[in-house]
DNA sequence: CAAGAATAGGAAGATATCTGCCGTTTGTCA
DNA sequence: TGACAAACGGCAGATATCTTCCTATTCTTG
């Protein structure tokens, strides 16, 4: 699909808003499985299938800097009696990247009538 | 299905015969992910389904003594990237209920010839 | 503008354990 | 012998992350 370096696709800015909107809530991070779940919620979506995508938009949205991770303490993982987690946290780069693509939303928006209403 | 005190069902028969190979053959411990994949081999069989029945039969014999199991160090498990694994080790008195229910196959070993040769 | 390169998304499975529900089977007791 | 209770086995899903393969989409370049 070949990315315009800057942009964000939509299951990016999913994850942007639903790992802010958790952080706010309180919670210092955020885990892959909580953003599936948050997601959705939200979108009531089936995306993310198997969580597959998910996990590559966390790993990708890492490397471009947009979040930072780290592992959970395993010893907590156990205690809990379940998986380690990855804990992501948006970064200061993740919340403009947020703002950048929220903003030009309004620009461009020629109403354009999604050409197509002439059968072939 | 209300079981005889001291009887063993063929998943118990496989496990405790699985888990004693592969201790023979060098580890010190067996989990169930390994056994599961030990009994589809050899049984060729589906059982197990998602892996349910094989855990109730982990536990259920662990309270009955056939085997003793310890957390796999957290820390291991981490450093090998990998869920934590409960670790099983077939005790004096799994390996006695093993013998004991293999004695009676003689009995009653009747040579029954698995009526069917006649091709409908 | 068309063709090619690159990447996003979907499906599936590996890794590991456990819980709940339901149906079937079996042992025991009346 | 018949009926009940208890337990076993199968199915499904929760918890958590990652990899591989394939398809679909989109950006860029000629």
């Amino acid at each position: 699909m070949r990315r315009k370096a800057g942009s964000l696709v939509p299951l990016e800015l999913s994850i942007l808003e639903a790992g802010i909107e958790l952080v706010v809530r309180g919670a210092p991070y955020f885990h892959g499985f909580l953003i599936a779940k948050e997601i959705k919620e939200r979108e009531d979506a089936r995306l993310l299938t198997a969580h597959g995508t998910l996990y590559k938009a966390l790993d990708r949205m890492q490397k471009a800097g947009l979040l930072e991770s780290e592992w959970e303490n395993p010893i907590a993982a156990a205690a809990d009696g379940r998986p380690r987690r990855r804990l992501y946290r948006v970064t200061a780069a993740g919340e403009a990247a947020l703002a950048t693509a929220r903003a030009p939303e309004r620009v461009g928006a020629t109403l354009k009538p999604e050409a197509g209403s002439v059968t072939a």
